[in-house]
DNA sequence: TCTGGATATATAAGATAATTATATATATTT
DNA sequence: AAATATATATAATTATCTTATATATCCAGA
């Protein structure tokens, strides 16, 4: 398992960069496919990831879709225009993150962070 | 400048890390030594900075030796025997980490994370 | 048939860890 | 003399996560 506190902040990025990868998905689905790209190291929470999915909705970064499903309710998200911007902003962003880290915890050569 | 959200959970990772390369550091010399190796991207805040110290000591993982300079008194800090271990372990998480968000953000071998 | 596990979303309470602001004081440079 | 750099510290606030709780449907197996 991934120190929670690391995955601090990560959040937002994680949830981005799935959608723009499969283009729409569902919060229960996003937690699957985690726990699934992971092999179960990371586990989102429902009570960070759903929130999460509200706060990026009202900063329209993305937009729901109700579908039903027998008489369940499915609520499918998408990126808006600006979603898939700020998307790939914030994967970039997480790269410099980590080559910035690899500077200070990292002088010698021998481990390389990328 | 690194986005503050993404440095969460990395503060004692690094205050330990560099006290391993170092030795021996004073709280100030810390934020100017983050702020030289990063270029200043990474910028410490005492407000954050000197609060973790006190836990890292608190938790016997460095310990505090006042220096009079002049009129001042610096604190230098070492780490403990714990402490150096823990520092180990905790770049360890680091790089794992940044590799299982690769396996996230990076499913193109294109981007390689490290 | 009913029971448990998986599917599916949501919110509230509490914890943790950061930012921002404030406080204090000395040393050095202009 | 004033401004900037050195040096540590804490309080108030904010953000974000974990844990707990709530609700409801679907499906497989006993």
């Amino acid at each position: 398992m991934v120190s929670n506190d690391l995955l601090k902040g990560t959040l937002k990025t994680i949830v981005l960069s799935l959608l723009e990868e499969k283009g729409r998905m569902y919060g229960y689905e996003i937690t699957q496919e985690v726990d699934r790209l992971t092999k179960g190291k990371i586990q989102l929470t429902w009570g960070a990831l759903y929130p999460t999915l509200h706060k990026l909705e009202a900063d329209h970064l993305i937009t729901a879709e109700e579908v039903s499903i027998g008489k369940r309710v499915r609520k499918y998200y998408t990126l808006t225009e600006t979603g898939n911007k700020t998307a790939k902003e914030k994967v970039q962003e997480f790269l410099d993150f980590v080559t910035i880290m690899g500077q200070i915890l990292n002088p010698k050569p021998s481990l390389n962070l990328g």
